[in-house]
DNA sequence: CTATTATTAGAGTATATACTCTAGGCAGTC
DNA sequence: GACTGCCTAGAGTATATACTCTAATAATAG
């Protein structure tokens, strides 16, 4: 793997586990065993490769949120949509961390962040008209549809912050995937109330497959 | 004012304009023509400044969220709520921000953070069942009516990240008071669905009070 | 083989940050 | 007036951080 790769995945791995603010440029290169001198050889500055991780991290969820035109949408579309996007989530967890800093320092970021939100708000919202359209859901006006939208976007965005803030009772530091998906719980609650009664079981179903397990209940 | 009182309020005004990430001790000390030295004699450190105004945060939404035993809940007491607990976020707007960072630095914020949480979180439902109580909204069976719970504060708490980063066009300096509150017109729309015929109107009406209003649509 | 280009090492630097230390002032009190 | 306790100034420090510079080494092309 060339050295380049290295740095944006070392990085990445880095500042999902520590946090941004705890990782430094210097860091980085002694996790890869290179010399600074290497990494800004690659890299002008730090914000350049966060930049890039961002990048990617738009490309995959604008991957995982490509609704189809065609056809109608399945509840197994649904699912797939919410594990994608929380999947995606959890690979770039450290950037919704800090991401008041990271756009305060790089406008570009700033600038393709709020596409990158606006465009995820318009999936959502699309999820729903397709959602109603196959009897999933009952159809909404617009205008509740899109304030609808909006309350996912910010359950799911903020949900990890949630785990990592007020649920680790002893240390920060165990945050698994599984914990993350129960977000999918949530979201599935914000549709409870508008599910058509044809739907409203099996999404019910689909829902406690994630609701949160209370940690004693792990046997050894 | 006392030296001491000063540097809390300093501090405040600081971080909440600029983060805490990026004002320094110094800064503070500077800000407030006074020597470092002596911004240390009144605090052990950093970390003393923010879990002191911390509990000043933690006391201000304590004392909002105080639901009465002895009587009933009325829409103007669910306004109030609303309204206030924004106004708490507001005036302790850069704590939420880089909320994960500080937890980590600092166990007792950690530990006191997390039952401040569940404070609210257990406010909120009470207010639930309450409203219930009162004929505002369908009574739920208390599952259902936790993770609502749990929903109205993960978009209470990332209102005004969604803000500060998506909206914010230009800069992401001019945030205001009255952008925060429209906040309420989310969580409103989250109780929709559970009104009872006799309130919804009521509510509705209230709601659209918060409604964003367009940037173009203000004139000169 | 040679010339050029791409890559790397590693010492070094300017600036910042959180915090310390010493000396001294000021207000009250006996 | 001297003592005491509180408060303040301000120079200073150890460490960290993002980043630079030079020289050397590998890779590649002709």
């Amino acid at each position: 793997m060339k050295t380049r790769d290295k740095i944006l995945l070392s990085s990445l791995e880095l500042f999902n586990e520590r946090g941004e603010r705890n990782i430094t440029t210097n860091h980085i290169a002694a996790h890869l065993a290179i010399s600074p001198g290497n990494l800004y050889y690659h890299f002008r500055n730090k914000s350049d490769i966060i930049y890039e991780i961002f990048q990617e991290y738009e490309k995959l969820v604008d991957y995982y949120l490509d609704i189809p035109e065609d056809r109608a949408i399945t509840l197994e579309d649904l699912t797939f949509y919410l594990e994608s996007v929380f999947d995606g989530l959890w690979s770039y967890r450290f950037f919704h961390r800090d991401l008041e800093y990271l756009l305060d320092s790089d406008l570009r970021l700033r600038r393709d962040y709020r596409e990158f939100t606006n465009r995820c708000l318009t999936a959502i919202n699309r999820i729903f008209g397709k959602l109603a359209e196959a009897g999933i859901i009952e159809p909404q006006p617009e205008e509740l549809r899109s304030a609808m939208s909006l309350n996912v976007w910010l359950v799911i965005t903020n949900w990890m912050a949630f785990l990592k803030t007020a649920h680790a009772s002893e240390e920060s530091a165990s945050l698994t995937l599984t914990e993350l998906k129960q977000g999918i719980y949530q979201v599935l609650t914000l549709e409870i109330p508008y599910l058509t009664p044809e739907y409203r079981e099996r999404v019910m179903v689909l829902r406690e497959k994630y609701r949160p397990v209370l940690p004693e209940a792990v046997p050894a």
